[in-house]
DNA sequence: CGCATATTTGATAGATTTCAATTTATGTGG
DNA sequence: CCACATAAATTGAAATCTATCAAATATGCG
């Protein structure tokens, strides 16, 4: 995983773009803000659950996991991030961390000083409304997982997740859809309430089916709207599809 | 249900402050809101999906549930809201309902205009501080129900539910825990991912054991301590517990 | 009092887990 | 670049939890 041109924040401004109207300024007071590089193994943490860390991480590569483990110790993974999200976007106003962040796969993640945040927060209150935003669609993906693991059923589940992570990757624009996912059947697993023999099983059949094939950390869907109906999937919730014009902004 | 006093925005405006520092003109400005009072019966819908309504809601009286829905229709509830909660908080900066929300029992709820809502949210940034930072609590909430769906047995589902509505209503201070619960078994069963016969049978259980009593809309939990230990539960997550001197302010 | 809603109970079916074992992939150091 | 160690995927059989279907009883509201 060479990192070929010094990283940035730009994916991440992109994205919080997507829904919200920044001026040039307010993007560059974004682009100004300081970070610390750091590289995580799979399966590693970086936010301890109840740690207060004083850095909000943005994922540059790789994919990370919010864990949270029952009584047993059986984890549950309770979203996936993606390069450009920051995945404990809630830290920035709520520093105790309610759960854990690891990474799933090898990733690479920057860390913003929450005071450096903060600031550029307070100064600029539509950058605040647009992290606040974001933190709407977080949630509203996390109803969605809610519903995903009480009523649907495992066939279901796995697809569902699976389309939720081509919106978010912004690769499901097409009949045929392929993007990297780095994550194994164990985390599949964790992240939809299931076993791992069970994913197995669903997703041989899956492939059997023609519906989608999962092999060497990429997934390959030959039609997507086959594929997305199957998995009871609407992107609506995504908020992913707001035209330039209709960007929000409700500071001055 | 008689409304023996004017209904105002106290219980709501005491809610933010466990968590926020606000001063006396920032509580000022939110008691002079402006709202709307409305009745809601039971399963009776007051957002419906997709809609932009122009109005957050308040709840004064009753209980209230973000209602989602699978393909075949089977309905999933992802959050309760209580007197005091602002249901659909997200609302404020995110005006397209991603969820219905339906009062659970005979209600009493106030709508206000989110216009007024965002001028004094950008007038004063401490509020829409506080506004964000309780939406945070709400994501954490429903990052607890995708582990109780996920990877909790029937029993610590309906367990660790009845646990958090206790801490949020405040009475789950003591030895005996006491408190009036709303919500039939169906609607038990929709927020926990199991089905009415299955609820019944484990709320049965639950009584014989001595665990708790649910009877008459009114829950009784003889010992908080076993109870809580057999439904897995931490209440840290609901961030209930800040001491004033703790409490959170990023902005001037 | 009577209807509609909610709860309770029983019997059966089905989905998913658990346990155990094997094969296949992946990564690391020599 | 191979060999080894480790992690991941696969398969089978049996057990368990939860759902489904059907019916009876209780409860609340007008």
């Amino acid at each position: 995983m060479a990192i070929l041109v010094k990283p940035d924040l730009k994916l991440f401004i992109d994205r919080l773009t997507i829904r919200t109207a920044l001026t040039n300024d307010e993007e560059g007071a974004l682009a100004r803000l300081p970070f610390e590089l750091t590289t995580v193994g799979a399966n590693q943490d970086f936010v301890r659950m109840g740690e207060y860390t004083g850095q909000a991480f943005v994922v540059v590569a790789g994919f990370v996991g919010r864990i949270d483990l029952n009584a047993a110790g059986e984890r549950q993974i309770t979203a996936m991030h993606l390069p450009g999200d920051m995945a404990d976007l809630n830290s920035v106003v709520q520093p105790s961390a309610a759960s854990a962040f690891q990474a799933l796969s090898k990733s690479v993640i920057l860390g913003i000083p929450h005071v450096a945040l903060r600031r550029v927060a307070s100064k600029y209150p539509a950058i605040a409304e647009a992290l606040w935003r974001d933190s709407t669609v977080d949630a509203a993906v996390l109803a969605q997982w809610v519903v995903n693991v009480g009523r649907r059923d495992a066939r279901s589940r796995i697809i569902h997740l699976l389309c939720e992570i081509a919106c978010r990757l912004g690769v499901a624009d097409d009949e045929q859809v392929e993007f990297g996912f780095p994550v194994t059947q164990l985390q599949l697993a964790d992240a939809t309430g299931l076993t791992p023999v069970h994913v197995c099983r669903i997703t041989s059949k899956l492939r059997a089916d023609g519906l989608v094939l999962i092999r060497n950390k990429r997934v390959t869907i030959p039609d997507w709207k086959n594929f997305s109906r199957a998995g009871d999937f609407q992107r609506k919730y995504l908020q992913m599809d707001i035209s330039p014009n209709d960007r929000l902004r409700i500071a001055a």
